[in-house]
DNA sequence: GTTTATCTGTCGGGTAGATGACAGCCGCCA
DNA sequence: TGGCGGCTGTCATCTACCCGACAGATAAAC
């Protein structure tokens, strides 16, 4: 009955908050720690083998890590919302950053160094948790990711994807749901492990369908039923 | 030079002996609440939608933690030695296993109930960050994956998994390098997301070209630099 | 306004790799 | 000794998807 058990992906998670989360006094004792800057779409957070001196949030905007490949395509891990800490994978001993975080749209960025943010968790047993929690949660969306990639075809991966934007950011509006959500086609295919054109006609063929339409450049979803029965047909 | 900046792979990471880095009496302590079993190949240790209950190490053998696909392929995520702590990426909130854990061989092992494992890490700072380190190797190694696998052909991706096999399990000797490992080739395949039978044929390529040999069914390494060469072609 | 960049839709052709089939090999047990 | 199950090698077939190309649509830039 529940969106968790039909399947289609990770349902939207508790674990994704990390900040809202904190304690009041916790949280405004990390921040005093960090620095605030407004950024422009496109700019870069921090990429691919820079050292790691920070790990971050947003206030405010969208961002997004991925991998870059040599053949300059993105393999796209995933997106970052506001109140989402991100960029701590590498902390540990001064790895080098093994992804790429750029915004995707102009966007209000807290930057908290590395080492208090360590100290922090350090003498935080509750917030070491909580990382532990958001952690866990990157390792089984992965893993997640990682299965669906081999396992179904490019039909099946986008269906699912739209699953799973629409569990963490749909608006539902008599039995639809919308997406309120900016992405481009090509985007979504760096998502998905498939190209920007192979993208677009399969969000045709489900248009076509009539599982989803779009409503000024973006998607909705009438039937969850429809679109998840498009999926199928592909072994799973 | 050194073999990390290569490229090749996830060089062999200090974070998977967690617990021989954990101070003695902490060891002692947490061990004190644990249970040990000697089991036999092939047994499962749990499998994807069990409730969560324990954490586990292995003494002795080998497991490995797989998604299984609905048609009955596997994926698999990652090999467990010994003293490397596995199956906690669910502890979190009583979420259900999302992969499967099984044996490859005739091992001991030891397991941790999840709520003392809990207990443990609330109230030992030191042993939080080490699952914090694990955690992070996890996340970038299955994002390496990820993008090794939408950007790079099946030959590529087996040269980066036997690169990443020689660092972790290989034994040197006179230039060459021996993989201490009893893997099959399915168990290969499955960790490139290919069949069985492309594998097959791209060792037997391997071969030929003089890259690789077979020791009694083990897997021997002539060059590394040659086996490198011979992954490339691929965009990367 | 015009220009320029970015995003979207669609179409053929080419190919990596899945799929299925079958044969040889080794270890294991009766 | 023979039979059986798991692992390996190799082929011929088929197809999902990538790739390149091009045209319309939208939005930002001058």
């Amino acid at each position: 009955m529940d969106r968790a058990s039909r399947g289609l992906g990770t349902m939207t998670s508790p674990s994704t908050d990390f900040f809202l989360r904190l304690p009041d006094m916790d949280r405004a004792k990390l921040l005093s720690c960090a620095s605030r800057r407004e950024l422009n779409k496109g700019e870069l957070i921090f990429k691919i083998g820079d050292p790691t001196t920070h790990v971050y949030v947003l206030e405010s905007g969208r961002a997004k890590v991925y991998h870059p490949t040599p053949g300059g395509k993105e393999v796209l891990l995933w997106f970052c919302f506001p109140w989402e800490l991100f960029g701590l994978a590498e902390v540990g001993h001064g790895e080098h950053r093994q992804a790429t975080a750029q915004l995707c749209e102009r966007s209000t960025l807290v930057s908290i160094p590395s080492e208090d943010f360590q100290d922090f968790v350090r003498t935080h047993p509750a917030a070491a948790l909580l990382v532990i929690d958001l952690l866990s949660l990157r390792v089984r969306s992965l893993g997640n990711t990682l299965q669906q990639l081999v396992a179904s075809d490019v039909t099946a991966r986008v269906v699912m994807l739209l699953a799973r934007l629409s569990a963490s950011c749909g608006k539902p509006a008599d039995g639809e749901v919308c997406l309120d959500l900016d992405v481009t086609q090509q985007e979504l295919a760096d998502m998905v492990g498939a190209t920007r054109q192979t993208v677009s006609s399969t969000l045709s063929m489900l248009r076509r369908s009539g599982a989803i339409y779009f409503k000024n450049r973006r998607i909705c979803i009438t039937s969850e039923a429809l679109l998840s029965r498009m999926g199928d047909g592909a072994r799973g």
